[in-house]
DNA sequence: CCATTAACGCTAAAGATTTGCGTTTAGGTG
DNA sequence: CACCTAAACGCAAATCTTTAGCGTTAATGG
């Protein structure tokens, strides 16, 4: 997001969900090349000056959809076990990530050079990494380290999605997961 | 870059120069939100439509000088042993890529949607850590999987820089190297 | 040395972004 | 609850960026 909102009710909030509505149509029709400001103004019944004044550029602003986009909706699955709950969380988080739209969020994410969008997109991974964490603590079982998952597993995969030099395919997702619980 | 030249001599490679000069001036002195097409085009001497027409848009002409900064000058230090070649390699790449410089040249290269200047810029670190790898099987020391390599101490540190979650210092850099070589 | 055509320069048109100014309205105050 | 203040908006002019047409230059191959 550009800044925080000093209002959040009322009119501002409701042009704020017009202009994120949009802009998640238009990315669903259209490469994110092709898509301008004064379209997405268009379309939210907005005038560009208000986007431009709120979000900065088209960069912030599809950062600020994506993080949004990002944010955790459920809980992951609760499987039983911590192993088969973490892997099953890992397969989900790379097919989502290395999907077109996931690429397409991860790139508008890490686009914005102004704002945290990549902090909070990657907070977000923290917090479903915590929320397995207690589980299997609650469960009797000994939890991993929560840095430690994500310098094992998450790192490489996203490594991978965004410079293109492999696949994660889910055996090599479970490789991952496998090295890191055997390590 | 764009495509690959067809033509590669005289007034194209000139221009090219140019061109790839006057944007890491520009780079040094200013953020790179405030560098415009024509500014470049008119300190290098140019008209802005042979960039747009050779590069297509200035995130495709950033990234297309940030893989030729990031082109490797020369083989990493050779230290007579294969941990230490390794964690003398990491540190530097460590701490060039978390440098300010560094950072905004990753941005560049992952800003780009078409051209493939992730996949040459991940070509580059392969070659490096392919050089270490022969020279150590050159000692008759066993050596390390690139991939893992990859996967175990690159992408964390990549991953961190990127997302900001925790700084890659020495000391982080070097628990992951010891890692590595433990498993 | 000549022919071919990729790549360039110039310029006008189209489109995107910024800016000034008046208006609306959210959030606070008496 | 009516009022005040300033944030956020709409509108429109000005500025800047990007695209496209067309003639010119010069790299490459014969």
């Amino acid at each position: 997001m550009a800044r925080e909102m000093l209002r959040q009710g009322g009119r501002s909030a409701r042009i704020q969900e017009a202009v994120h509505r949009t802009v998640q149509e238009l990315l669903k029709n259209m490469d994110r090349g092709e898509i301008t400001v004064p379209m997405i103004a268009d379309k939210a019944g907005v005038t560009p000056s208000t986007i431009y004044r709120r979000w900065g550029d088209l960069s912030e602003l599809l950062a600020d959809v994506a993080v949004d986009r990002m944010r955790p909706i459920a809980d992951p699955e609760d499987t039983g076990a911590m192993t088969s709950d973490f892997e099953a969380f890992i397969l989900q988080y790379a097919e989502e990530m290395s999907s077109r739209v996931g690429r397409a969020l991860l790139a508008d994410v890490l686009g914005s050079l102004e704002g945290n969008a990549p902090v909070k997109c990657c907070q977000y991974t923290y917090h479903h990494l915590e929320t397995l964490r207690k589980r299997a603590s609650a469960r009797g079982e000994t939890p991993f380290d929560l840095g430690e998952a994500v310098d094992f597993v998450v790192a490489p995969i996203v490594y991978h999605i965004l410079f293109g030099d492999r696949e994660p395919t889910p055996d090599y997702c479970r490789a991952l997961v496998a090295r890191f619980f055997k390590q």
